[in-house]
Order: structure tokens, then sequence, then C-alpha cells
DNA sequence: AGGAACTCTATTTTT
DNA sequence: TAGAGTTCCT
């Protein structure tokens, strides 16, 4: 049944390495032509640990695949014995693809190649018993999950309000990306939720158990605990594992770092996570054990294979093509440092900044030859990145600059509303005037909420646009009902799904039906659709909802019965015919209702390609993905993050300010890393540009509703001036801050033009300095109707309701009035009070390549102190606990201890 | 069951 | 401000 136990095959005529070695040429194959020095040595360095750092652009999915391609092209191994990852469905597709290409077809015979999780399931569908599951358990997904464990939180007696379900999700996942089970969160965790964490975590684990499910970590976490568990199997896959290829390394997070390890065969070196690791099902009140003890140990079990040293002496059946070698280990980790910007979902950078020490004698090479960019592009975005300390260092250069090419752009507007219209121009410039295709443009936004004001802008415009990201196909509500239909039919254990379902279409079977329902089954044991069976059989329910019940009940059997022998798209149509869900949305007079039944129909036509119900299921748990069309000319509009690894002619970068870019609160949360990560965004976004770049900031923008006056980002003044060119504003009102702006403005990029002179020496840049020392000076206020004159609100440290931005009345600016019209008089002379942005004192200026640079707002040292009496706006008086960087902590005397920034208190 | 009124919260996202 | 989610009322 599975190829895992069959010893490996000899090549199939018409095989995958079969035609892969036919094709290999005698001395150079064609596959390795075209290559550089760098990417040749990366795909022919296939013995023993190897990192390959590659930069933006420089060929890095080429090398992976051609390496792939090497390997089985030289008959170092067979398909089946090549494990390959990667992050995204849509990466391992162009894998898959690409490989293809090199080895002249498709590549059924790559069965190792997928995401983490796809392999996770694939390993654990063949061992589900041994981690105490059934290998038809399903996966749930976010919404089953929080649902699961909102009934949780009520089970516990805690205020669900108070609790949410939401907030522990995130945490549970946090814990799972560092591998901790529930005996190993921290105690802080543990404490959270009412003190009940832990306790919440094991229950469930054990109700996960239960409904014979995992949750996307689990997909990690339990292939660990049964390698850990049973060194036997991990065996099995040492012997077949000749290569492991990483793709996107700098993304991995600490479980699959130990993933990763533990099929290397590398004794595990961080100790923590490991001995955290164990079985994860139902270990609730187990006692907590010393650490460093392996889990296998603990559950009596010899302890082998990762905290022991490998087995290097195993015999290696199935190893037909290169057997006796010594053992080594083949591990290829390709990745880029600079574009780690997932740690705030649990990357850990440290795994790729670690890998020669993790994997001594390992071989680095770096790919720094860019062939998707102009020198000015790259001279920016190196630039940029050098001011990061975390990094190991790479610069990316062009065999061919061309002095036609232009430099990186930085435009200055009044408020979101202007740049957007000015960008629209811009893009309908480039497509008239140079002939540009929509389709090679494209608008990256640091958060969703930039996308509005261009939207509209465009559809005024008629301009076409695409939005990538946002809700996706498999995550719309009809289509999660749908598939909970089926999922009742083929897991009849699926208790989440049948939640989902039975008062949809209302039924009235309503809550207390439900609650009922879920009761009983509890009580016994049993999943609630067999309780439900039982339960019409008794008295306990009313007699109408225990008639629509019963039909519900014998509808699924029904369906369930007719599963083997269907079609499964006939019987897809009929359940949700059957059902009345169809009927539902028929009925349904919203706007809405006509786009849920195509997508409903559009679910059935993709279900075709599939061979049943539950392969289809799989394949949706796992591939919540679904094709966008590409078909008409659009510009692209997306975040920064989903614009990692794609490319365009034409870049805007718009919503580079301070508090936006780098955001607020990755700076409050992540401090020096935190500004690290968004400045690796800066420079993911820089590096998507093939030909142009170009970078706006506002100095107005609408955050939640009110207007906020902002200030020029500091990435801004990290680009190199050899690079960039900054443009002359050629809006109506007469240009950015020609008069000073604001005042409060921070850098040379408010002096228009003037800094072509010197950045440094311009009015605005030395009033940067100066604030530093003091407060910075307000925004101006604009426009005079409706105008509050509120006092700015505390950004992010103020969670006071009720009082940000209105009331007050002492003066100080902040608030604007809807957007102003250019030409209106916006440009009072500024007012002495109190910065917006205290982040506005950037530090003192630092050197770097012979220029200076604005220093990170962590090192700026407070004028504050322990202990100094001070005087805040909206808590009165109090005295400083604490500094942070430019954030206090201050007992005040009536409000108590809070946290607030510097340029929002005054010393008394 | 449905709707009005109210509250809360506001990066980034894959699997 | 706006959207989602919840509560409360009929």
């Amino acid at each position: 049944m599975s190829d895992f136990n069959e010893s490996a095959p000899a090549p199939r005529q018409g095989g995958i390495a079969a035609r892969a070695m036919a094709a290999r040429g005698a001395n150079a194959p064609d596959y390795l032509s075209g290559l550089n020095p760098e990417q040749r040595a990366a795909v022919e360095t296939t013995e023993g640990p190897v990192l390959v750092l590659a930069g933006a652009g420089t060929g890095k999915t080429r090398v992976l695949t051609t390496r792939i391609a090497h390997i089985l092209a030289t008959g170092r191994a067979y398909p089946s014995q090549i494990l390959a990852v990667t992050f995204t469905n849509k990466a391992a597709r162009e894998m898959k693809q690409r490989i293809g290409m090199l080895v002249g077809g498709q590549v059924e015979g790559m069965p190792w190649l997928g995401t983490f999780h796809s392999i996770g399931v694939k390993i654990l569908r063949r061992h589900a018993e041994l981690v105490g599951l059934k290998p038809n358990f399903t996966i749930l997904d976010t919404d089953d999950q929080i649902r699961l464990i909102k009934q949780l939180i009520q089970a516990e007696n805690l205020d669900d309000k108070r609790w949410p379900a939401r907030t522990f999700a995130n945490m549970l996942d946090g814990w799972k990306n560092k591998g901790l089970v529930p005996n190993d969160i921290p105690e802080g965790d543990a404490r959270a939720f009412a003190g009940k964490g832990r306790q919440l975590y094991a229950a469930y684990q054990a109700r996960l158990t239960t409904l014979n499910a995992c949750d996307f970590g689990d997909l990690l976490m339990h292939p660990i605990a049964l390698f850990k568990a049973n060194p036997d199997v991990l065996a099995e896959y040492h012997r077949r594992f000749r290569y492991i290829l990483v793709d996107e390394y700098q993304d991995t997070n600490v479980a699959q770092y130990m993933w990763l390890r533990l099929l290397a065969q590398q004794p595990s070196r961080r100790q923590g996570g490991d001995a955290a690791i164990s079985t994860l099902a139902g270990k609730i009140g187990a006692s907590r054990s010393a650490p460093n003890i392996p889990s296998a140990a603990r559950q009596g079990r010899p302890a082998v294979a990762a905290d022991a040293a490998p087995p290097r002496s195993e015999p290696r059946s199935g190893d037909s093509v290169s057997a006796n070698k010594p053992q080594q280990i083949n591990i290829c980790c390709v990745g880029d440092d600079d574009q780690s910007i997932y740690g705030w979902r649990g990357a850990e950078v440290d795994n790729i900044l670690r890998f020669d020490k993790d994997f001594p004698g390992a071989t680095v090479i770096r790919l720094e030859r860019n062939y998707r960019s102009t020198g000015h592009i790259l001279g920016a975005a190196s630039h940029l990145i050098a001011h990061n300390e975390d990094r190991l260092g790479k610069t990316l250069f062009t065999d061919s600059p061309d002095p036609e090419d232009p430099k990186v752009e930085v435009n200055a507007g009044w408020d979101s509303e202007e740049e957007a219209r000015a960008i629209g121009e811009a893009i309908e410039d480039l497509q008239r005037r140079e002939d540009h295709n929509l389709n090679d443009m494209a608008i990256l936004v640091r958060a969703s909420f930039q996308m509005r004001s261009f939207e509209d802008r465009f559809v005024t415009m008629g301009l076409n646009y695409r939005v990538i990201g946002g809700p996706r196909f498999y995550e719309r509500m009809e289509i999660r009902d749908a598939l909970a239909y089926f999922r009742c039919v083929c897991q009849p254990a699926d208790d989440l799904a049948f939640e989902r379902i039975v008062n949809t279409p209302k039924r009235g079977l309503g809550d207390a039906t439900v609650r009922l329902l879920h009761d009983y089954a509890r009580e016994r044991e049993v999943p609630i659709i067999a309780a439900a069976g039982e339960m019409v059989e008794t008295e306990e329910l009313k007699p109408k909802p225990r008639n629509t019940l019963r039909g519900l009940v014998a509808d699924f059997r029904r369906w369930s019965e007719l599963l083997p022998t269907m079609k499964h798209t006939e019987l897809a149509e009929q359940i949700l015919e059957e059902s009345g869900y169809t009927e539902m949305w028929q009925n349904d007079r919203s706007a809405e209702a006509p786009g849920r039944l195509e997508n409903l129909k559009e679910l059935i036509r993709s279900m075709e390609e599939y061979e049943s119900l539950p392969s289809f299921l799989e394949h949706v748990a796992l591939v919540m993905d679904a094709e966008q069309n590409s078909e008409m000319d659009a510009v692209s509009i997306m975040t920064l993050h989903s614009a990692k690894g794609l490319e365009f002619e034409t870049v805007f970068l718009p919503g580079w300010e301070e508090g936006l870019f780098p955001h607020q609160r990755a700076l409050d949360e992540g401090g020096r890393s935190g500004l690290e990560e968004e400045r690796r965004l800066a420079y993911v976004g820089i590096t998507r540009g093939k030909r142009r770049v170009k970078i706006w900031f506002v100095s107005n923008r609408r955050i939640h509703g009110l207007w906020q006056s902002t200030i020029p980002s500091r990435f801004l003044d990290e680009l190199p001036e050899a690079h960039v060119e900054v443009m002359e504003a050629n809006t109506s009102y007469g240009g950015y801050g020609a008069s000073g702006f604001g005042g409060y403005g921070a850098s040379r990029w408010d002096g228009g033009n003037a800094f072509k002179e010197s950045s440094y020496k311009t009015p605005g840049w030395k009033r940067a300095q100066a604030a530093q020392a003091g407060f910075a000076e307000t925004p101006s206020r604009h426009g005079s109707d409706g105008w509050a004159g509120g006092r700015s609100r505390e950004i992010t440290y103020d969670a006071e309701p009720g009082s940000r931005g209105s009331g007050g009345g002492n003066g100080f600016a902040g608030r604007m009035n809807d957007g102003p019209a250019p030409g209106r008089g916006h440009n009072q002379p500024p007012k002495k009070g109190f910065g917006l942005y205290s982040s506005a004192k950037r530090g003192g200026p630092r050197e770097i390549q012979g220029e200076l640079v604005a220093k990170s707002v962590a090192d700026t040292e407070s004028r504050f102190a322990a202990g100094d009496r001070v005087f805040h706006l909206k808590f009165g008086n109090g005295t400083v606990a604490a500094i942070d960087g430019n954030k206090l902590t201050v007992d005040f005397d009536k409000a108590g201890q809070k946290r607030v920034l510097e340029g929002f208190v005054e010393a008394v």
C-alpha cells in the first residue's frame, strides 16, 4: 500500500530518474550551463550540509530545482529519497513544475516535495496510532479551532468576553510554533486565562484526540513527538531520505527546526524545546520532568534519536544507489536572512544565522549576483539593509548597470488621497507614455487599510486593479458550510462540522437543542452525530426538534451509504440540494447570494480533479488556496508581506511614514529587532522592483478615523543619495514642506530639493536633532471648520477608552478635519507643544559607510530618570518608575501605573 | 428569528 | 471612522 516499505525500485522506464539520466550529457549537462559559478557550486555541492544564502533575485528557485535535477541525473538518489520542503503550496507547485521542465515531464516521482504541513500529514497518516489518532483524522482550520476553544473556555466557566478564544488560539499557535506541549509552556503563559492557560491547552489537546482531529500546529508537533518516542520509525525515514532541501530557511520556526534536525539525524542542540516535546495528546497532570530528559525516556521507551548520538551504522536497505558510504547529512537550506519578515508568527531568523554551528563543517554559498533589478535599486536596497546589525551580510550587485536606469524615486504628498491620486496618474503615465502593462506594476503597502484609498481612486479613474491576498475562496462562509456537510458525511466523528451546520439552513435546531445533544454526547463519549441518532429515540427532546433531527440524521446516514458508490461530485451536489442549503441561498435576496451560489458551483467543479470526497477534503484542509484570474491587465495591490517572492517592472511603495512604516506596533513590541524586521520589509519592497521603484510618503493620514500628522519614515533617511532622486512636488498646493512643513518634521525630506545640497544640514534635520533634547514640535493645523483642537492621541500606549482625540480643548494639535483641499491654508506656523510621535526624536547621527544616518529610537537617551515627577495631560501627575527607550512606565497618583510615550509627558 | 443599539477594536498571514 | 461582534428587545 505505501511505497514506504518497499525497497527503492529500479528506475522505471520513462520514470523521472531514468529520463533525467538519459538527459544527462557527457560533461556539462544542459541544465548546468547558464548557471553562474556560485549557483553552480550550490547545485554541485551535493554532499554534506550546505547553506545557500540567496539574495533577492539571485536565482534561488533555479538553484533549488536544478540541484534536485542534478541529484537525480547523477544517480545520487531516487526521487522518493529526496525530501524537499517549502512553506507555501505555491512554492511547492512551482518547484514541481520547474523540476518537471528540467527533467522533461511530470514529476509524479517526487512524493516528498511539499510544504512542511503536507509532509507532516503524510507522515502522520502512516503512524497516526502512535500519537493516539486514527489514520483518517481530520485537520481543523482556524475557524473550527476557535469554536472549539470557545466551548472549552465556557466549560471552564470563564467569561468568553474577557478571555476571547481568538487570543487563546494565538497563544496556542505561539506555543506550537515553539514546539511546546502543555507541560512546557512558560509560567506566565500558564497563568494566563485566569490561571487556566495550561489546563486549557491540555484540555484542548485531549478534545482533539477524542475528535480524532489535528490543528495545523499538530501537523508538526505530532511527527516530532512520534520520531522521538519511536526511534525505529525515525530510522526508517533516515534510511529513506538521502537528501534534504529546505526552501526559505529564514522562515522556519522552532518546531520546524526540530523536525528538520530529527530528520537530518542531528543530535538536538536546543534542550528546552526538545525536552518539551512528548506526546501531545491528553497529557494533563503529567508531572513535570527534569529538563534534558528525552521524552522517550519519560515514557519508558529507549531514548535514542534526537538526544543521543545518531545511529550512524544503521543498515540501509532500500539504498541501492550509493550504499556503504559513511552516513552524511546531506541537507541544503536555502534562504535569505535579509528577507526574514515573519518573526511575528514564530519564524526564527536565528536558525539561518546559526546554520554553520548547527551543522559543523557546513558549506556556505552566497548568491549575490542579481538578475532582477537595476543598479540603483540594488544600491538603494543594499544601503538600507546595511543598517541592520543582525545579518550574515551580503551585497547584491548587477553585471549590467545602465546609466539610463532611473533612480529610486521619493515623492511627498499631502495626504493619502493625494498619494492615491498621484500614483494613479503615474500609472496612467507609464501606461500611455512608456507602453507599460498594468500587469507589470504593483503597489505594495505596509498595512491593508492603505489599500482602500487606492481602490477608491482607481474605481473613479476606471483603472483596472487586482487585490492580492485577503479572504480566500475556501474561507468564505458558504464554502465552509458546504465543506462541513461533506465532512459530516465522510467523518461521522466530526462534531465541529456537525455543529456548524445543524441549524444551517434554519431548521429550528437552535442553541437549546444543540446544548442537549452536546451534553448527551459528552456524557457518553460518543460523537455528536451518533448521539443525535440515539437521542431521537428517547423522550429527551421536544417532539418538533426531535422529528427534524431524526430527518437530518437519516439524511446523513443515507449520504454516507452513497459515499462508496456514487460519483463524488454528484453526491456533493445531492447533499447540498437535499439539505436545503442551496435553496437557502436561492431564497436569499441579498446582494451576495448569487455570488455564493456561484462559488458553490465552483466548489463542485473543483472537486472534479479529485478521486473522492475524502481526498478532496484533505486537499482543501491543506491547500487553502485558489487561483486568481490573471487574465486581465491590472495593477496589483498587495501588502509587502504577500509580495515576497514576486517581481514587477515598476513598484510603488506608499506610506513611508513613521508609525506606519516602520509600524508603531512593531517598534513597541519588537524593539530593535522589531525595527530590523521592518527594515527587512522595506528591503523586500524595494527589491521587488526590476526597473522602477517609487516611494511615497504623506504628511497627513487618517488612522482609526482621525487625521494624524505624520513624519517621513526613518528608512527614507537610510537610502543612499547616489541612487535616489527626490521628486519635486507637482501638486497644486505648492509642494510639500517648502515652507518648513509642519515644523516637527525630522529629516532632509521636508526640505524638498534641499536634499541635493546636504541632507543633514537642512533646517528639518537640525530640528530633528534639537527635538531629541526636548519636545518635538506639533504638527500644523489646517483648515478651519470643525477642528476640534483636541489633544493628540497617544499611540498604542493609552488604552483608556473614550478620551482620545476629543475634548480636552487645550489647544494641542493632532486632530484634523476632513481631507484638506489642496491649496487651502494648511500651513500655519507650528505651535509649541507635544509631538505626535515622539519617535520623531530620532537619535543622534551615526556613521555608516561614510554617511550619517538616523539612529534607532531604542538608543535614544531619555531625558527622564526613575523617580522624576512628571505631568501627563490625561493621567495627571505621577512618578517615573521605569524607562524603556522612549517609553516610560509612570505611577500616576490618580490613574495608577501606565506606559506612556515620553513625548506626552512633561517634567514637573 | 430578526433587527436595532451598543461595544470594541483597529499590522503583517501560511498551513 | 468603520466594521465586526454582541446584547437586547420585540
